[in-house]
DNA sequence: TATGGGGCTTCCCATAATGGGAAGGTCAAG
DNA sequence: CTTGACCTTCCCATTATGGGAAGCCCCATA
C-alpha cells in the first residue's frame, strides 16, 4: 500500500506521515524499488494510533509516550492511566482559561449599546479603563 | 522612556514590542539620537491595550481591527461588539471542542485499572477499539 | 509503443506568537 | 576610563500542519 492509501485508510494525511517519519515518531516505512513508501495493516494502525491520541489533544511528545506504552508488553497500565489523566488536567487548565475570557468579555458586550454611536464601553475597558 | 520602562508600565515584553512594531501593529516608535526607541504614555496606553486584549484570546489580527476601531473616533461601537460577540464565539466552539475531548479520556480513564498489569482499555480504545 | 494523468519523492516556505541568545553599540555611575 | 545594565539587529526554535515546485514513476488507454 502505498502512502496515499494507508493516509485515507488511517486518517493522517500523507504530508504528516512523512513527517512523523521524519521526526521518528514512527520508524521509517518500507521501500519500493522505486523509492515509494510502503504500508501494512500494522503500520496503518499505527497511523491511526495516532491521529486518536492527536484528536483527543495529546501534543506530539505525549502520543510518542503513548506508542511507546502500547508496545510495551510488561507495560503496567498505571502509566496509561497517568498520562490520560494529565491530559485531562491540561485540557482543564486551558479550558479555565478560556472561560475566564469568555465571561470577562460577556459582561463587557453587554455593557456595549451595540449601535451606530461611538461609544463602546469594551474599549474603555481594553484601553485602561479603570486605572 | 526606553522600550525597557514601556515594558515595564505595559506588561508587555520588549521583544514583543519590537515584534509589534515590525509587523506593522504599531507604528514605528521615535527614536533617541543614539538609535534607542522611545515611548511616552501615549505608546505606553496603546502597548496596555493590546496586551489586554491579547489576554482575552484576541489574535492579533482582531486585535488590529479592534486598534482600529479604537483610534476611529466615527466608529459605530456596534462594529467593536461584533469583534467581542465573535470572539465569545470562537472561545465558545474551542471550549466545546476541548469539552468532548475531556469526556472522552474520563470515561477512558475510568475504565482503566490503572495498577501494575498491562491490560489497558485506553490503549485498546486508541489502536481501534470499536471497528 | 507513446502519451498523459495522477501519484510519489524531496526540498523549501508559511503559519501564530513568543522566547532565547549572540555580537556589538550606549549610557550612567563610580 | 571602566563596568554593568540596557539597547540594537539578526538568527533560530517552538507546534503541527499545509502549500507548492521540480522531477521521477506507474498504469491505462489510444
Amino acid at each position: 500500500m502505498n502512502i496515499g492509501e494507508a493516509a485515507q485508510a488511517s486518517g493522517v494525511s500523507a504530508k504528516m506521515i512523512r513527517y512523523y517519519e521524519e521526526t521518528g515518531l514512527i520508524p521509517p516505512a518500507g521501500r519500493s524499488g522505486s523509492g515509494y513508501r510502503t504500508y501494512g495493516p500494522k503500520e496503518v494502525q499505527v497511523l491511526r494510533f495516532i491521529r486518536r491520541a492527536r484528536d483527543l489533544g495529546f501534543p506530539m511528545e505525549k502520543v510518542a509516550d503513548l506508542l511507546a506504552l502500547w508496545r510495551d508488553r510488561s507495560r503496567a497500565s498505571a502509566d496509561v492511566k497517568r498520562l490520560a489523566e494529565a491530559q485531562i488536567a491540561a485540557l482543564e487548565a486551558r479550558i479555565a482559561e478560556m472561560q475566564a475570557m469568555q465571561v470577562t468579555l460577556t459582561h463587557l458586550v453587554h455593557t456595549c449599546a451595540g449601535d451606530d454611536r461611538p461609544d463602546c464601553p469594551i474599549l474603555v475597558d481594553l484601553s485602561g479603563g479603570r486605572p
